[in-house]
DNA sequence: ATATATGCAAAGGATTTGCACGGTT
DNA sequence: AACCGTGCAAATCCTTTGCATATAT
């Protein structure tokens, strides 16, 4: 939760350790949600008037490339973020509901995916030539609250 | 590839049959390739001139309705569109070059994973209540081209 | 001191919408 | 005839860029 962390990792990458960058990670570390960065722009004005959109996009671009974010694209053009924990060992995947866009983690069933997921990959370097760097699995249906609302 | 399997499907689903329509889904069940609907509209113009922009937007999500299409977010915010043959007993998942936004479909191996897919799906929806209706499953990496590019 | 970050306003790119006209049923 | 589809232009939405100022190192 607190700052430290991530301003370590920042010293000698050549970005500097700023007020902005550390209210967006501290307010991404509490949600624990996936956020679009209007949202973050949004939720962060309360706590951080002045603070522009611009610089969220900027700072959520640069997170990523550090490596602390994922950036997941909605079918709809936005993108939504989720930080990367250091406990992340827990790798997960998404449920994503088609109705109101919100994003669930799940953990469960993933070992036996990751197992799959590491076959395949391998394969497909051998087939295609890929340099597989990531991938990315989703589920879409509809959630709970949804269902119910039709 | 005669269009007449389209036509039929259209009979009685209030959506007329038409011109654009017609185009479009030639021009996908041609190529096999993925394409954005810029490169659709682009395509199209040499062989119907006049088509507008708009009009491949519209047909695109009316036959994603239909279920005739699928719609893949790339990360950038542009959308690229793959038809779904009849013969898609062959379900695939994509492979995604991060450099050249090139995607590749594979079905090697696609058993194994629809397998787990299955089973995934259904502790999904006990655990979480999702209706699930749908999955994506892609690889992230470089392709041998742009790997040879560097 | 010097390079990097920020905020604003403007630009950009993909997609959507309003509206009058044209084509299918 | 009635309704749906089309094309154009304008509008939206998300994201990026240019530039002068402010800030971190």
């Amino acid at each position: 939760m607190p700052s430290h962390k991530w301003r370590k990792r920042f010293r000698g990458s050549g970005s500097r350790w700023t007020a902005p960058r550390e209210a967006i990670l501290n307010l991404l570390s509490k949600t624990s949600k996936h956020m679009s960065a209007k949202e973050i722009y949004q939720a962060l004005l309360r706590i951080y008037p002045g603070i522009g959109l611009t610089t969220v996009y900027r700072t959520l671009d640069l997170l990523e490339k550090m490596g602390f974010l994922n950036k997941i694209p909605l079918g709809s053009g936005e993108n939504k973020y989720e930080l990367i924990t250091e406990s992340d060992q827990t790798h997960h995947h998404h449920l994503i509901c088609t109705q109101c866009g919100k994003i669930i983690d799940y953990t469960d069933f993933v070992d036996e995916e990751l197992e799959l997921i590491k076959k395949t990959e391998k394969s497909l370097k051998q087939r295609h030539r890929f340099q597989i760097t990531d991938h990315n699995i989703e589920f879409y249906g509809v959630c709970e609250q949804c269902q119910k609302r039709r």
